[in-house]
RNA sequence: CGGGACGUGGCGAAGUUUGGUAUCGCGCUUGGUUUGGGACCAAGAUGCCGCUGGUUCGAGUCCAGUCGUCCCGACCA
């Protein structure tokens, strides 16, 4: 049997301090380790596995829509990293440098990839010269390096995983198309299997990704009322292609620009995740993408029969969903608080008292609700009350979000609201940068989209009283 | 990169002001009793006191430097 570690230490509680929680949650439920590396964690098997469930669904949703995998190098050679201008100035100060090859100075210093948009860019110049060649719609599921000053776990490493999907097209509008496809799905994902609801937009020229005509973001309001842009999806228009003299000859026999896209996720899915659903009790994991979504508690485990019994109930519940027995000598109180804090949605306790009544307990992580099962009911009960906990902490965290979402009209109300309420604040901007940093600079808010679904919530700017174009989301942001 | 806190068995801490035998709780090991909300008894094992140098008869403690971690800002997925 594995370790029987003892977690006699409370979790702070998220009003006392949510920056700790956080931390004691990621520690304690076992889910990174940090190493003499500042901003480089193990992401311990719990962690991992949380994570590979979320690779698999996404994987799977990218290859329903066409998508292929691939994997580009680590190593970016200087000159190529420079090629297109923003993008470079956008990202060469956190990048970090191979200089040395065993014992001999490089000529060229290699950066490790911060991203992959100019080695895919230099392979689409090598592979596409016709129409027919396009679109290319590739992806990648690898990890990139950016040396960032301020660390914490899963919300900012210095090295982190993720998926990069990079397509490019013959016109503008398939690549915007793909654009939004994509951000649809990152949508998809994060409400219908995290359970996570989304406000789904486009970002200011200011927050735009280095080199795109237009990022599109979907943000998630956190706990503690901070933002956490949750995945983006970008449109390039044809930028880079021609930075990098990516062409192909069009059906009128023309050589053409490509236009081009990037979107991805990064395992801070795993941090909103925990911001978004965890309480003081620990982790409470989504079910879709939870490790193991039952755990089977043995009580009395010394009378007979009921080990067996558990034993049974395991392998008969593993074809209908991902389950896990504890037969650990630990006390029964003991793996209720674990497995709470580990997020299981939910747990099943048989005992000899179940075993006679032909029954079992099983209580939802989400609520405490408790259910009496009859034995037999199990394979259509299970499911259930999975869906039932999914919907449970959606709905939480989607009134929560309400509750937290603030209306500003005036410059004075808006410095209020980011001065003594947490969360998103919903106020319209005339559309200059200045404003921007003026809210920025004086508020500590910045802004987090232009979410699709617009309200007109007065006719001027909140910042400057001019007439307004947009009705943004502002906020604190992770 | 600015401001703050910190580094002592696996984990969490006390000890540093005033230099003098390395402490406590948890975990771990063995045996026994327990088991429906973090059980108990007994016996054990585990320390380059972050690292380097200095002062001193003697340094966890004082001095200098250095590395790292966490929190709050600025920057960023």
């Amino acid at each position: 049997m594995g370790q029987q570690k003892k977690m006699v230490d409370d979790i702070t509680s998220m009003d006392e301090d949510f920056a700790k929680w956080y931390t004691d949650v990621v520690k304690k439920a076992e889910l990174i380790e940090y190493t003499s590396v500042k901003g480089c964690m193990v992401i311990r098997p719990y962690g991992y596995a949380i994570w590979e469930n979320i690779q698999a669904t996404l994987d799977r949703m990218f290859k329903d829509l066409g998508h292929e995998n691939v994997c580009m190098p680590m190593f970016i050679p200087e000159s190529l990293l420079n090629k297109e201008k923003d993008h470079v100035a956008g990202f060469a100060p956190e990048v970090a440098w191979v200089t040395y090859g065993g014992n001999e100075k490089l000529e060229e210093r290699l950066c490790v990839r911060p991203t992959s948009e100019t080695l895919f860019c230099e392979h689409y110049k090598s592979i596409i010269q016709s129409y027919r060649d396009l679109p290319k719609l590739y992806n990648q599921w690898v990890s990139v390096v950016r040396w960032e000053k301020t660390t914490r776990p899963f919300l900012r490493s210095r090295e982190f995983l993720w998926q990069e999907g990079h397509t490019i097209h013959a016109s503008a509008e398939e690549a915007k198309e793909e654009t939004i496809r994509m951000l649809n799905v990152y949508e998809d994902f994060c409400e219908n299997y995290l359970a996570m609801p989304v406000v789904k937009g486009v970002k200011t020229e200011k927050e735009r990704f280095a080199g795109a005509e237009d990022t599109y973001t979907i943000e998630a309001l956190m706990h503690d009322g901070k933002a956490l842009q949750s995945a983006t999806s970008h449109y390039f228009g044809d930028g880079f292609a021609k930075a990098f003299e990516i062409q192909f000859a069009d059906k009128d026999n023309k050589l053409k620009y490509p236009f081009q896209t990037s979107w991805g996720a990064t395992t801070r899915l795993i941090g909103a995740i925990i911001m978004t659903h965890g309480d003081d009790n620990g982790l409470v994991l989504p079910p879709k993408i939870a490790p193991t979504q039952v755990v089977i508690i043995p009580i009395a485990a010394h009378k007979e029969g009921v080990l067996e019994k558990a034993e049974e109930l395991r392998a008969r519940l593993s074809k209908t969903c991902r389950v896990k027995c504890d037969t650990t000598d630990n006390s029964a109180g003991w793996k209720f608080a674990e497995y709470e804090m580990k997020g299981v949605p939910l747990r099943l306790e048989i005992g000899p008292k179940d075993i006679e009544n032909n029954q079992c307990v099983i209580v939802r992580r989400d609520n405490r609700e408790k259910y009496f099962v009859p034995l037999d009911e199990l394979e259509t009960k299970i499911p259930e009350l999975l869906e039932l906990v999914h919907k449970g902490i959606y709905e939480k965290a989607f009134n929560r979000r309400a509750e937290m979402t603030f209306v500003a009209k005036t410059f004075d109300e808006l410095k209020d609201i980011a001065d003594n309420k947490p969360g998103f604040i919903k106020a319209m901007w005339c559309g200059e940068r200045e404003c921007e940093e003026k809210l920025k600079e004086i508020a500590g808010v910045s802004s987090r989209c232009i979410p699709f679904e617009q309200e007109k919530i007065s006719e001027k700017c909140v910042c400057c009283g001019r007439p307004a174009k947009d009705m943004l989301y502002w906020g604190k942001a992770y």
